[in-house]
Formats: structure tokens, C-alpha cells, sequence
DNA sequence: AATGAATGAGCTTTCATTCAT
DNA sequence: GATGAATGAAAGCTCATTCAT
């Protein structure tokens, strides 16, 4: 059997160097130095440079997984705020992470198309997570946990979004934002999300915030 | 002074080069070709790539701005729903342009970090539209056609993050996607955003569907 | 003793990829596949590649001495036209075989160079088949079966020379020639051999151009 | 205008090194190092390594197709023998320089399909050179100074053939083999063909040779 | 200012060979 | 004997940059 240490070795150090220099000094030099095997090994494990960064792409998209998978699980659970802002901090961290990697893709179109591709293959993607959350909101709107009249996709997509935005410009600006900040934020984003930007009515019961107690 | 037609021809080649076949295929041959010149012509009007790159990006990063600077004449103005769909088709068709330069940059963190300085140089970049956009929130809170217990910061960052998501997964995945069917989209986020989450208590009137109304 | 059967696999393997593919694509990878054993085992049954190429040349020259070898034996019978085309037609099977091969060699003078040494060790290549065929003509000769003189040596060559010649250019130019279509160049290059381009004086019997019967 | 210097001076240097090391050994820094410039030069002047090798086969053309195209100016004239030998020295003196090369091609097929199109593309080729023979000894057949009775082809195929199988095998055997030696096998392989293999008939009129006087 | 040939460092990839299992 | 992962030198080729014209 192949042992899947070097082949491991070597997904580490692409993620790593990629995280640190950009796609364009992501050599495979610079890759096989960084293992700490030889250039030519790099071969035996992926057929080139794309099958090892796809690779890459793959291996980080773990973590968010068991985030997306353990929803339906919460529907009815906790509070609704409880677990959007636990499903967003697993996006934010994810994202965090491969929003390196994945910008990077558009300097090289072709690259870009092959990993499109295997995206859709295996039925993963940007999409996908989008949908796993819609069906969350919508069990929560059955339940009369969340409006029935706004659009489960398009709240989504806003939620995902947010994390997605904050996490794209923190690496873009290179913003130091440690993770308490990014938990307020989060709140904040899940707390104007639930309440909506129309006013309510005087005698509608207020939103409840168990941080400000804004009445 | 040296012709400034060479060198804007130099920065739209450069420019429509990023947007088809993302910066790794950019060279300067490719460059020149495209703007009919001799390649060491580009370093009469540029000391090198790097800094035609950067003439690029913040060549294109001058659109948008007009729309920012129309917001504050809008407070108070139509309705709070008009104006924020129309701020948001105007920053999804900016971001949709510039999306694959600013992303191909995360392929050279030299460059990025080059690019960063002008950002904050010049005051502009994501976080000034941010800025804006929840001044005119503020605005429209103390107007009362806001609701006064959201955090206009997090709702701007919402709603940019709602059209920013879309633009780049239109381009990351090449979606296909119609100028009509962006509308909409952009009209459902604006939508579930002013409506919130939250289920509205039963005498309370359902927020309609419809484009215009909701006083 | 090692064992034989994976030795001559390698050497069967090597000969064909040497034939469909080209000395610079005939990797120890693809050899080895191709035997069905391991890269490495190569080394256990020769030194380095270079003796693996030396061992499939050597074994490719066997084949042509039968024909060689009956050419004694054909002295004084048949016709010399028959005995010539019979000839022919093995010398250009064994040609059109193996110059893809030797060919080849002129890639690498270094294997040109060792290979032509084994060809004088064993008293084997085109100077032996010249030499053997211009006996057989200098028999006939003093059996008066063909002209006293013309320089035996010198038809011999042209004799080879025709067949290798259309070997040759068979290979280069990929023609498809079927063997009816080789036998009948074959043919005719007896023919015209055996006529000479001098003409001949009105009162001689013109050569007749059926097969047999030239008396 | 481009320089044709500095292509010219590739072109050479292929040549020697093609020559005297064989296909395998010529590698671009070889090249360049040879003709003493820069390895990237090489891709200003030609598209990839096959395009230079390419041009060293036809430009090693150049020399045998003048002979070719003075052979129509010699019908009727000096004596046959002396147009085919004059013919023949040019011939060899071509195959002799580009067998090393045009045999280096079998070791790369990719390479051997690539020139092959470009000889059919320009009409060029061993199929051209026995063409314009033939074409010369029909129109001697036509003033009675070359037999009728032989194919024009095979007797042009058998010229060639034996001037190419000599070159052949001195280069594959490095033989060393002197102008003169050349000449005088190149005479024989005419005398021998001229003559023919069938004995003549007493009375007829003895092929004359003005070398030996054969009675 | 404009040109484009020349440069050479550096890229991805291949491959004969070794060696621990 | 057999295996195949590991090696590292060297291959073909690209490209930002310089400079004589």
C-alpha cells in the first residue's frame, strides 16, 4: 500500500504555503522544500500541480461539513438564533481559511475550470451549503420558528453571505480581527437578520436581546 | 509629459486580460499584443508589471462611487426598498467587474499587500462602502423608516455581503446569470432583510410582496 | 541462474514499445508496465538501460541469416531472377522491422557506438549481408548465369540498397504498402537490375517482362 | 526586420551538434550554449525545439536540389554516366550530412509526424528527388540513350537507394570512408546498373569502360 | 517615445536509478 | 528476486526586464 504520509506532507505544506504567499510563489520547488521531500516525489502522488492543489481545495472543506450535516439535527433544538450564529462561526472559520486558496484560482482560468468541475461532480460547493441551510429554515418556518413569509433561500444566502463577506475582507485588508470580535460580529449579523430593517409596530412585543436589552 | 493614451491603452489591455484569463496568463507580451504596442514600450509609462497592475486596479476600483455619493441624497426619498435595491444593483455590477482582479490578487500577496496601501491611502475600498451605506441607514433610523434597534453597520455589511456573495459565485462557479434574474435576486434579499426572521406577532400586518408600500 | 522469462518479457516489451513509440518514449516506466513487472526489477536482469536496448538490438539481428544461409544452396538452381526476388523479400521483411529500431540509435551515439561494436564482435550487420549475397553472384558468375563484367560487390549493394531504401521511406513517410505492392516493386527492381539502362543492339532478344524464362 | 543572425547561428549549431552527438544529446541549453546565446533566444526565432529542428532538415535540403533541377538541362547531353554519377555525388553528399538527423527522428515519433507533414506540405522529400530522376531517364529513354524496355522508376528508386544505403552504413558504422573511395564505389554502382546483371549475347557491343577497359 | 531581440532565472514535468521492505 | 516510493538532475519552455537602435 502506498503510504499516504508523503501525499498528506505534501497537502500541508501547499495548504500552508498558499495561505502565506499567494498561488504565484506556490511552486512546486518552494511545495517540495516545504514537505521536505523531493520535487519528482510530488509526482507519485498527484498526476500534477492542479491534482494537488484540488487536493488542497478538498482536504479544507472538512471541517465545515459536520457543521452543515448536524443542522437538521437542531431544527426545534436550542433557539433559532442559537444556532444560526453556531452554524455562521463554522462557515466564518471555514471560510477564513480557503478564501486564500479559492481567490487565488482566478489567476489561473484554467485551474479555476478544472475545480469548478470537480465541484460539481461531487455535488459541493458554495451552493450547496446554501441549500443545506435554506431546508434548516424552512423546517424552523413549519415550525413557526421562523416568518413564513420571507424567502428561506434568500435569508440563506444573506447569512452566508455576511460570514462570507467578513471573512473575505479581513483577509483582503488584513485585518486583525481576533475571534471575539468576529463572534460580536456574527451576533450582530444573526441579531439584524432576525429583526429586519422595517420598524414594528408600538405594541409588538420587542426583539428580545440578551445583550443590550434593547427595548 | 509622457502620452497618456499609450498608458491608458496599456491599463484597459491589462484590464480586460484579468477579466478573461486571470493574471497568471497576463504576461506582458500578452499585455502589449493586446494594446497594439511593443512590449518594452510598457516601461516608458510603467516602472514595471507590478505597478501597471496596480494602475489597473484602482482604475477600476473609480466606479462605484457615484452611487455612494447619490445615497445621501435619497434619505427620506422614495422608499427605503427602492433605495436600497438601487444601491444594491449598482454594487453588484461593480463588484461582478472587478471581482476577478481583486481576487487574482490573492495569487501574489506582494502585490495584494501593494494594493492594500493604495486602498488605504485613498480611503476607499469595501469598508468605505460599508460606511456609507449605514450612514444613510442612520439617516432613515432617525427618519423612523428604519427600525431604531438594528445596528446599521451590521445591516449595510448584510446587504453589500447579499450582492458581493452573488457576483462572486456567479464568476467562481460561471453561472449564467441574467440581468433580470439578478434583479430579482437582489429585490428577494432586500425583501427578507426588511421583513427579519422573526415570526410578527398575529395582529401585526404581514409585510406585502409587492414592490412599492410598505409605509 | 536468473530467471529467463522476465528477462525476455523485458527485452519483448522494450522491442515492441521501440517499434510503436520511439527510443525517447520508451521509459523504464513504460517498459516495465508494459512486461508487466516492476520498475525496479529491470535492474535485476541488466545493469542499466542501456544493456536492456543492447540485448533487444542483438536479438532483432537474428532473423535475417536463414534467408543468408540458403543462398548457397540456390547456386546454379531456379533462375537467378527468382533466386534474386526470394532474397529480396526477406532481406526487406527483416528491414522494415528493425530500422525503426536501429534508427533510433542515431539518437544516442553513445548506444550508436556500443551497438556497433557487437555488431563486429559477432561478425553480424549489413557488411556481412552484402558480402554474402556478392558470393552468391560471383557463383552464378562463373556458372555463367550472370554477367562476368559487372562488380559483383557493387550488385549486392544495389540489390540491399533497393529493398532497404523502400524499407526505409515505407517507415519514414508511413506509406501503407501492401505486400503485393512491395512484391512488385521488388520485382521490378530485379528486373530492371537484370536489364542495365544501356540499351541493347536491335538484333539482341529484348528482355521479356513476364516472370519467368529470361534465357 | 528581425536579425536572421542569431537564427542562422542556431540553425548551425543544431546541425553540429545533431551531427556529432545525436538527437538525444541536443537539448535547448545545448544548443544555446552552442551557438552562444541565451536558451530563451531560441523561442524568439522559432515557436518550439521541433520548429529549429525543422528548419536544420530543410535547410540541409538546400544543396541537393540544385543538382535536381539542373538534370533537365542535361538531358541529351555529356554522356548518361556522367549525368548519373554527377547525380549521384550530390546525392550522397546530401544523405550522408542529413542521415543522422532525419534517422534521430525515429527515436521521437511525435517529432518523425510532425516532419513528415511539412515535407508533404511542401512538396518535398525522397519521393521528389526519385521523381525528378525518373523524370530524367524517360526523357534519355525517349532519345534512345537509356534502354526502354526498364521502369524509369526503379532504375531511379536503385540510383538513390544505392547512394543512400552507402551513406547509410558509413555513418552507422563509422566507416571511415574517403571522397575518393566514395567516388569510386558511386562509379561501379553506375558501370554495374548501366551494364546489367544478364549476360550479353558475344557479338554485342561491350559496355564501354573508360576506367578499366573491360574488353 | 517606441521598438523587439536578447537575457537568464525559474517554472512544471520527466526519468533512470536506488534501496528499504 | 521482486517491489515501487523516493530521488535529484536535467529536460523543454516562459516571462519580466533590459538595451541598442
Amino acid at each position: 500500500m502506498t503510504s499516504n504520509k508523503t501525499r498528506q506532507n505534501l497537502i500541508d505544506a501547499t495548504e500552508r504555503l498558499l495561505r502565506s504567499h499567494g498561488l504565484a510563489h506556490v511552486t512546486t520547488r518552494a511545495i517540495a522544500r516545504e514537505a521536505g521531500v523531493a520535487e519528482g516525489s510530488l509526482y507519485h502522488h498527484f498526476s500534477d500541480k492542479a491534482e494537488l492543489l484540488h487536493a488542497v481545495v478538498q482536504y479544507s472543506m472538512g471541517d465545515f461539513r459536520h457543521a452543515l450535516e448536524s443542522l437538521p439535527l437542531r431544527v426545534g433544538q436550542y433557539t433559532v438564533r442559537e444556532n444560526l450564529e453556531h452554524m455562521l462561526q463554522a462557515a466564518f472559520d471555514f471560510q477564513f481559511k480557503i478564501i486564500p486558496i479559492t481567490c487565488s484560482l482566478f489567476a489561473d482560468h484554467a485551474l479555476l475550470a478544472r475545480v469548478r468541475e470537480i465541484l460539481s461532480k461531487h455535488c459541493i460547493g458554495p451552493a450547496r451549503s446554501v441549500e443545506a441551510l435554506a431546508a434548516y429554515l424552512q423546517a424552523e418556518q413549519r415550525l413557526g420558528r421562523v416568518a413564513v413569509e420571507i424567502s428561506a433561500q434568500s435569508a440563506a444566502e444573506l447569512l452566508l453571505a455576511g460570514s462570507f463577506h467578513g471573512a473575505m475582507f479581513d483577509q483582503f485588508l488584513a485585518r486583525q480581527v481576533g475571534p471575539e470580535a468576529v463572534r460580536l460580529r456574527l451576533h450582530e449579523t444573526v441579531r439584524t437578520l432576525l429583526a429586519g430593517l422595517t420598524p414594528r409596530s408600538p405594541e409588538e412585543a420587542p426583539i428580545p436581546n440578551d445583550r443590550k436589552g434593547a427595548s
